[in-house]
This record gives C-alpha cells, structure tokens and sequence, in this order.
RNA sequence: GCGCCCGUGGUGAAAUGGCAGACACGCUGGAUUUAGGUUCCAGUGCCGCGAGGUGUGAGGGUUCGAGUCCCUCCGGGCGCACCA
C-alpha cells in the first residue's frame, strides 16, 4: 500500500478513491467471512440486466443504501453476505444480434465489463470472488436442473395456449414486451395466437403463495398488488341443466353471489366456449351463421381493442339454447359476449342485472328483464318483502353487500346476503346442482419463449411421441452456434435452425428432436440468490449446509417494477425447492424494500411543450426556451422520467470524474428517504461535496491533540454515533447523514475556539462516516495513523451518560400557543417546571389577570397553561 | 371504476401526539480571494417597522396540545382493470 495522499488539504477524490478500490480488490477485503457464532447478514441488490447503455443514476441508489448497510453490519461483527451478478439473458442482445450478427455472448461480456467497470468505480463491498451471470453454462446448468425437478414434479407440462404473435418481427412477446397491443421494441401490432408453450404449474401453489404473505416484512404495496394478482374470491359452482334443444348438456357457471341467484335474469357464455363449438357443430343453434360472425369477430381483436371496446356491451343470442335456473326452474336466455373471459372461473356467468354492473350493462343494451333480490336494509322492499319478483328500476345495479338485505328470494328472503350465501351453498350442495369453489386469477406461468439467447429446455421429444429430460449429468445443456439469429418468420424458435443440435438419436437408434423453445429471462433470476451462497459447486446448486446457514435473505433492495413477476416467481421456485427438501426455508426474502425513482429535471412552455436540455437558454439561472417556430418565454421546471428525448439522463461516470463517486453515493443517499421518488438536482451533489471538503479539511488541518474530550465534545460526538447508528437500523440515510453535517458544524466551531481537537473525537467521527463515504472514511482513517483498512474496525459504541446533559430549555405555552421558553433543571419535576414557567416574563404577561384552569407539565417536554 | 401510497418554504426535505421547517440547495447582504463549481460571516415560511399575528392541500372532529390520530372532500402518483 501506498501512504496517505494528503500531504495538504485538497480533496483529491479521484486519486484517493482509485487507491481504495485497488486496495479492496486486490486483498479481497470483502470476502465473505464465515466467522464462527457471528450472526450473519445476507443483504442483496437485485442484479441487473447489463444493458448497453451502461449504469444510470437509478442504479446506485440502492446498491449504495446495501453498501451502507454492510458496510456498517461488517463494523458490527457480522458475518455479511453481499454478492453482484448479472441478469444477462434477454431480447436486446439477441436484437442486436439479429442486426449485427453478433453473438449475443459477445455484446453480454463486453456490458457485463462495463457495468462491473462502472459499479467498482462507486467503491461497493461486494465479493467478488462470487459473482453470478445467468448466461454462463455454469450456471445454467443449474437453473435446467431446476427445471427438470419441476417437470419431475408433474409442474411443468406443455399446452396450446394463445401468446403474442407479433407478424413484423417475426417472433413471439412476452405479455411485459407488449404495450397496449404493440410490440415494445418497433411500436408493431401484435395479436393472439394459438401456440405449443410450456407451462408452469404455480397455480398449484397459489394459496401458499397468498397466505404465506402475511410473514413477509415486505412494503404493504407489493404485497397487496400479489395479493391482487394471485386474486382468490370464494364463490359457488352452480350446474344450469340446459332446455329445449340442447337438453342433456350442462352449462357450469362461476359465481361469488349465489345469494342472487333468484335475481339470474339470462346467462352469458365466453365465445370460445367448448359448448358453444358444440352446439354449432351439432347445429342446435338457430342462427349459427350469426354466432360464428360474432366468435371470429372476438377472436380477432387484439388485448387493446378489447379494452377500448368495453364500454359497449356485445353479444349474440344463441337461438335454441336455453338455461334452467336450478333454484327456481325458470328457463334463461343464453348469450355469447365477450365481456365474460374463458380463462376465468368456468367460461360462463348466470347474469343478474340487478346486481351486477356489468350484467346490468349488457342487461339494458339488449332489454333484459332485471329482477331485484337485494335491497338496501332501511329501504320499503326490504321491509315489505314481496315473494314475487320486483322489477328493478334504479339507474344502476345495487352492489352493496355489506347492508343488503335479500328479497323476493324465497327460502333466502329476509337474510343478509352474507346468510344468504351461505344458506345456497348448503342448499346447492344438498340438491347436488353446485358446490362451493375457492377460484384464483392466477394463470399457469407461460414458460417459454421463442428466442436464442435464453436457457435451452433440457427435453427430448421422441419419434413415438414421448418426451423425455437430459440426464442430469449431461447438463448443463449449451446453446448451439448459429449462422445468424433472425426469426424464422413462422413462429418457429431459431434454435430450430441448428438442425445438428436438434436432431438426436439414442442407443437404440430410436430417433428425437430437442425442444427448440428457451427459458424466459426470469428463470434465471428466480434461483440466483441462491447460487451466491455457494457460487461454485459443481455437484449441487448449492450446499445444503450453507444454504442452512444464510438463507433466507436478510434484505433485498430493489426496484418496485418487480413487485409481482419476479419476486412472485422466485417465491414459486423457492416453495418448490422447500417441498423437495432442498432450502430451508418456506420463503426466500424476509424483508424486501423497493427504492423510489429518481427523475430528472425537465422544462416545459406554459402551454406544456417539453422542451429538452439541449434547447434551453438559460438567462439569469432561469430557463428559457422556444416551441417549434415561437418566441423564446421562461420554462415551466418539472420532475419527469429521465428520459433520450428530454436529454435529461445524468450519467454516474460524468459525476464520478466532476465529484466523485463518495459524492454520488453520499448525494443518492441524501436526497429524501430511500423509498420515495426523488428528482435529481446536480446543485445537491455540489452540497454534499462541499460537505465532504469540509470533513477532510476538518480532519486534516486541524491539529490533533491527545488531551481528553470536553464535555461539550463528547456529547457531540456520542449524539452523532446513537443517531447513525439508529438511523442505519431503520434504512434512514438521509438523517444519519444530515447528523453527521451537525456534527461537522459544532466540531468546526469547537476547533475555532480550542484550536486542536482529540484524536478520538475525530476518530469515531471517521468510522461513523466510512460505510457512506468509504474512500475518504478510509483514507482520513489512513491519516490518522493506522495502517490497515478500517472495514472491519468495530462500529463505536456510544456513551449514555455523556448524552446527559444537567439542563434543557423547555417550551412554556399558554393555551396550546408558544409563549416562551425556561431552563430547567433536567430532573425537574412538574412543579419546579410549572414554578419554573411562571417566573419566566414572557410567559407571566399572558398569565396576567388570568385563572389558571389546568397546568400540564410534562418532565423534560413541556409546559402548557390551561387559563380562563 | 377498484386497490395501494402521498400532499409541509422558492427547491430536496426534517419532526416517539409536545418549540413546524433540522440538514442541505437556492437566494440576499457582507468579508477574503479574485482563474473559480473556492472559503468564511450574517440573514432567509408568510404578513407586520414593531409587539405580535399567521402557517403543514380544504373542511370538520378527538385532545390541555394535531403535520402526526379519526371523518368528509380536493389534488397527485403507482398498480390492476369486464376476474362473475
């Protein structure tokens, strides 16, 4: 190692911060320890897809916050497990391989260098020595062995289900690639096809998935939108036997109301139902020609007109087909409609307009009847409860389950519909016309994709039709060369191209093709955290013991754009691999927290015109800029998604070379609290700058004595230690920080006055600062004489007794209004305060001429005068 | 429409039911330097010369006391969106 830098008060960041990370690197100072009976702290950053556009501002926002946090844990003598690795499969290389003809493994290393360039120029504390790539066969092999106990499980299994086609490029989307029916990459239109796919079982594992929730110290949002997502409603089957000349058929409806069963007024099918395929083909229905009009007129809209269409109800009567209502034998309409999806529940609803929005919707649009059976409590229905049906002439249906009462409900008449329901169920169940039924909208997880740059599925299909996994021990299963990487243009993946790849015959000369399908990207993020705990086994995942020993995660920071997929799909995979016996644990993340976005600044004209970065003048420090052919006017400044049009993406490297990356970090963490939304503001990176200056200044100008700290000192510097030692507890950067800026000013003051300062003072004001500003933590560390890294220097303990002051100033106040303010002894009690309070002028002058009602004198708080 | 979150100075933000605006940016004035994104001092919610008044989106409530707790409304963000 070299010596200090400082032989002078200049804050050279950028050479001392290269020192330090050579330093870090070269003598490994962040790998992981396993110290005996040392509690252990698994702290992960969601790893990031290396793009090609390198690190943005977002990224070490809470890679830095981890950074803290382990940094200030490994001081605290915990055994700190803090990994980076790369999310490296996905569409962009393979797009840029398609236009280029370079291979995607090419593009991803030279990202995955400049990324891990870039995130060890802001001086994290990740081990090395563990870093994951998704891309690498190592670990591939991993997340295909995974797989293969999934399919050995019976959860995974191949379907024909509708995907994404998207004709312009010549491939399949994934749901997240598409937006509002287009392609997100060349803004092509996209529609739904039936295609061969591989299917995840996790709705095998959605009630798990649900309740085990509630164990999750996670942010209330994410867990509610799983809670959406996963979508459990509790309902009833109900079998409608069909009349007339479909007789001898059922028609199964879904409903979380049977208590409104006496309400059903028509039935409404799906148009993909296979009974409506039936009839057509049996030719039962009457207007056929008119059904299948209506059927390829669904089928062809895609999601976005869909959703731009259900305003208006659609539909088509099926001519012939009627319904019988098993509760009071009245024979029903039956529609086809859109509006009910075959996805959900059985495909088909009993309809009851009354109390049903979207069945009162349809209901008026082909003048239905609608039969109220639930009433509001206080209302005359209610009271007077006809047993015949009361047709319904309110504007709206009436949803209100909470008060309603059922009428003109026969058995069910007069109950709350929470009674009610209960009542059909038990009804239902006893004629054997339906039965309760839990339902989930969570879908099975559509598993493949039509790509080249993903994992390969370790699967055979034979010439006589069976199917079977790679053995283990020829895994991992590689990626054959490709000519070039364009689509097929049929929907067939390009791994179909590598004929000698996917053409196989085995021993007994029986011949088979390789599925040519790839994993989606989030199959190799949904295991990784668990690769980091033992990188490098070749016989295992990971080590059972080891995986004993650090999971579950401690911490995972990371964006709130994950909420439902990834982290829903990782905790599917974990479930599984706990049922297997192969983690110990039921969840993997224990406490999850999303950071909030940072946005840029951006400038618009009064009549809203964006203006970019690049356009404005700036007069006097306002901004000033013209609309296409206008005058030049002061600009609107607003906080908007960074953004290529807006030119207004703040790059971490051009921050690092004007500020450095001690800065950056101590900035992204200043700016506001760590989950929040923030706009970025370069003027406060020049603060915290000036900050850190003024810390090395402080440090290193003044002179350094041995003598004893002060009183005053030592208050100063123990508040400082409980506050950034509590903060840090509880994710609290910025305030931690802001204390330490306090500790700054009163230390500057001290110094002016005393002319030294004690070794200690500044001592612990190094260590306290080092996880925010590690380079310089290291470096002033360094300046005061010690000559290893202070990484492991244990975290200071403060001092109770010198945070004990003798006497504080307490606010006085009459009526609740501020009057003044008295010093009183800090043991004081409610008399000496209230004794204390009244002496004082300023409080007497409002106490004058006045009855004193009430005094409330809380010790070391306040006082407050009640007074007529 | 439904769910979740959030409204505090010119700006980013602090504040276990107890002195609103800590800390920082910006700004104003001054000092030292003046190559300056330097450094230092003072001031800075609003109204008022002042005593004082007033102030946390609006309105109401609980309380000796509310930015904080409860209710209604307004505004913003995010998510889901025909899920029967």
């Amino acid at each position: 190692m070299t010596g200090a830098i400082h032989t002078m008060s200049d804050y050279n960041f950028s050479a001392i911060e290269k020192k330090w990370q050579t330093f870090w690197l070269e003598n490994k100072t962040f790998k992981t320890v396993e110290k005996e009976g040392a509690e252990k702290f698994y702290c992960l950053d969601m790893f990031p897809y290396p793009s090609g556009a390198g690190l943005h501002v977002g990224h070490p926002e809470g890679y830095t916050a981890t950074d803290i946090l382990c940094r200030y844990k490994r001081m605290k003598g915990f055994n700190v497990l803090h990994p980076m690795g790369w999310d490296a499969f996905g569409l962009p290389a393979e797009q840029y391989a398609v236009e280029t003809g370079t291979h995607p493994a090419v593009t991803t290393e030279k990202n995955v260098n400049r990324f891990r360039e870039q995130i060890r120029a802001l001086g994290f504390s990740y081990d090395w020595d563990r870093e994951v790539n998704t891309t690498d066969p190592k670990y591939y092999k991993w997340t295909q062995w995974i797989f293969e106990q999934l399919y050995k499980k019976g959860l995974a299994y191949v379907a024909e289900v509708p995907v994404n086609w998207c004709p312009a490029l010549g491939t399949v989307l994934a749901n997240e690639e598409v937006i509002d029916g287009r392609s997100e990459r060349g803004n092509h239109p996209v529609i739904r096809r039936p295609m061969r796919q591989w299917m995840l079982k996790i709705t095998e594992y959605a009630e798990r998935l649900l309740s085990d929730l509630d164990t999750l110290d996670w942010p209330e949002g994410v867990k509610e939108m799983q809670r959406n997502w996963i979508g459990k409603s509790t309902g009833a089957l109900v079998d409608f036997q069909c009349a007339g000349a479909c007789a001898g058929d059922t028609i199964k409806v879904y409903t979380t109301r049977c208590d409104t069963l006496f309400g059903a007024t028509y039935m409404v099918m799906s148009p993909e139902h296979p009974l409506v395929a039936k009839w057509l083909e049996s030719g039962v229905i009457a207007n056929a020609d008119e059904v299948k009009a209506y059927q390829k007129k669904a089928a062809s809209k895609s999601d976005l007109e869909r959703t731009e269409l259900n305003k208006e109800k659609t539909g088509v009567l099926l001519d012939g087909i009627k319904g019988v209502n098993p509760v009071n034998g009245e024979e029903l309409p039956v529609f086809i409609s859109d509006y009910v999806l075959a996805t959900y529940g059985t495909g088909a609803i009993m309809a009851v307009p009354a109390h049903d929005e979207r069945d009162f919707d349809f209901a008026k649009v082909f003048a239905l009847p609608i039969v109220q059976v639930v009433a509001p409590a206080d209302s005359d229905e209610a009271k007077n409860a006809s047993p015949d049906p009361v047709p319904y002439t309110a504007g709206a249906a009436f949803t209100d389950i909470a008060t309603g009462v059922m009428v003109s409900s026969g058995f069910l008449t007069g109950l709350s519909v929470d009674d009610a329901r209960k009542k059909m169920i038990a009804w239902l169940e006893e004629k054997g016309v339906g039965k309760a039924k839990t339902q989930y909208k969570l879908r099975d997880w559509l598993f493949s994709r039509q790509r080249y740059w993903g994992e390969p599925f370790p699967v055979i299909h034979w010439e006589d039709g069976t199917q079977s996994l790679v053995p283990e021990e020829d895994l991992p299963l590689t990626l054959p060369e490709l000519a070039d990487y364009k689509p097929t243009g049929t929907g067939e993946p390009p791994l179909a191209k590598a004929v000698d790849w996917v053409n196989v015959t085995d021993a007994n000369g029986r011949k088979g093709v390789r599925e040519t399908n790839t994993m989606p990207q989030w199959a190799g993020s949904c295991w990784y955290y668990l690769r980091y705990i033992d990188p490098h086994n070749d016989k295992a995942f990971a080590d059972p013991a080891l995986l004993k020993k650090w999971l579950p995660v401690d911490l995972y920071v990371g964006g709130a754009e994950h909420a439902v997929l990834h982290l829903l799909y990782a905790r599917f995979w974990h479930k599984v691999l706990f049922d297997l016996g192969l983690v110990p644990t039921s969840e993997p993340f224990q406490k999850l927290v999303n950071q909030g976005m940072i946005l840029g600044m951006a400038y618009k004209t009064p009549r809203g015109v964006l203006v970019p970065m690049d356009k404005i003048e700036w007069r006097d420090g306002k901004p000033f800029g013209a609309e296409e052919g206008g005058e030049m006017e002061p600009l609107v400044e607003f906080p908007a998604k960074m953004s290529k049009s807006l030119k207004n993406v703040v790059n971490p490297d051009d921050v690092i070379r004007d500020y450095g990356a001690d800065s950056l970090r101590l900035y992204e963490m200043f700016m506001g609290p760590l989950q929040v939304v923030k706009p970025w503001q370069t003027n406060g990176v020049r603060g915290v700058h000036n900050f850190l200056k003024r810390v090395n200044r402080l440090v290193t100008e003044t002179k350094i004595s041995e003598r004893a700290m002060t009183k005053d000192e030592a208050r100063t510097l123990n508040a400082t230690i409980k506050k950034v030692g509590d903060d840090l507890e509880v994710l609290a950067f910025n305030t931690a920080i802001s204390a330490m800026m306090v500790f700054v000013n009163e230390a500057e003051a001290e110094a002016k006055v005393s002319g030294d300062l004690p070794k200690e003072f500044l001592e612990k004001f190094v260590l306290c600062m080092a996880p925010f500003a590690p380079h310089l933590g290291e470096e002033l560390w360094q300046f005061l004489g010690h000559g290893d890294s202070l990484a492991y220097e244990p975290w200071p303990l403060y001092d109770p007794s010198a945070l004990v002051v003798d006497e504080i100033e307490i606010p006085v106040q009459v009526l609740g209004k501020l009057r003044g303010r008295v010093k009183v002894g800090v043991s004081a009690t409610p008399a000496e305060m209230e004794a204390a309070a009244k002496a004082n002028p300023d409080v007497a002058k409002f106490l004058e001429g006045k009855t004193i009602v009430k005094v409330i004198a809380v010790p070391k708080r306040m006082v407050n005068f009640v007074v007529k």
